[in-house]
DNA sequence: CCGACTATCTGTAGAATGACACTTAGTCAC
DNA sequence: GTGACTAAGTGTCATTCTACAGATAGTCGG
């Protein structure tokens, strides 16, 4: 699983795999999932979106899931992707454990 | 502090200022101890790191702290990096909050 | 003088992003 | 039929990133 080359993740390719870890979802979907968890004012535009989508979609980092109605693609995270977010998630969690402190103490410093 | 606007911020952004809020350091030693806190391979080019050290100068995330020797140029984060980071963080901390526990239930679903 | 290491910085090419506007189309309420 | 909302896309432009290579220069050891 070549997960690195591709680390880090940028941030709004992290936070649609985290939707997309979560449950299944089709684009508009994503829009509104990462516009409501992303209180920080995160948004996704369409047009950027769906770029990103298809390029995940080659990559092998997620795929389609079959249409809901017909309408809707809906796009499902693959194993590959998975274990994309979880090494960004990782070593995000080591980041954190190391600037916290840091930043803290920094401060007085 | 206008700091909304400038998130999310991108890996390496996030890096070089986690590394700056800790201690002052010139562009050489970022380049070492981002190599070296990193275990994930993430690399600051010399190409990409001077310029975006001077892309933060010019949008006061950072300032020149004078020359250590003559020599290098010594970079010291300002209050609003150092705003940039913690909000930074905790948007971070959020997400991964949400993310850790749905990428482990998630799979079994 | 030569080589290795430290240190700052420029040039370039290709890919990607971010933000804007726009099209098409189904559903639902009125 | 009109308007609002859901849904999936395309087109474009300026800016940025990444990765590659190379220029310039001081220090230290041999």
């Amino acid at each position: 699983m070549d997960v690195h080359g591709h680390l880090p993740l940028a941030p709004r390719d992290l936070l649609i795999l985290a939707v997309l870890a979560e449950r299944p979802s089709h684009g508009y979907g994503l829009i509104k999932a990462v516009e409501e968890r992303s209180e920080s004012g995160v948004l996704l535009d369409p047009a950027n979106l769906y770029r990103v989508l298809r390029r995940m979609r080659e990559l092998g980092w997620i795929e389609e899931a079959g249409d809901d109605e017909g309408r809707r693609r809906v796009h499902r995270i693959t194993d590959r992707g998975h274990a994309l977010v979880s090494a960004e998630l990782a070593r995000l969690e080591r980041l954190l454990g190391q600037a916290r402190p840091a930043l803290a103490q920094g401060r007085s410093g």
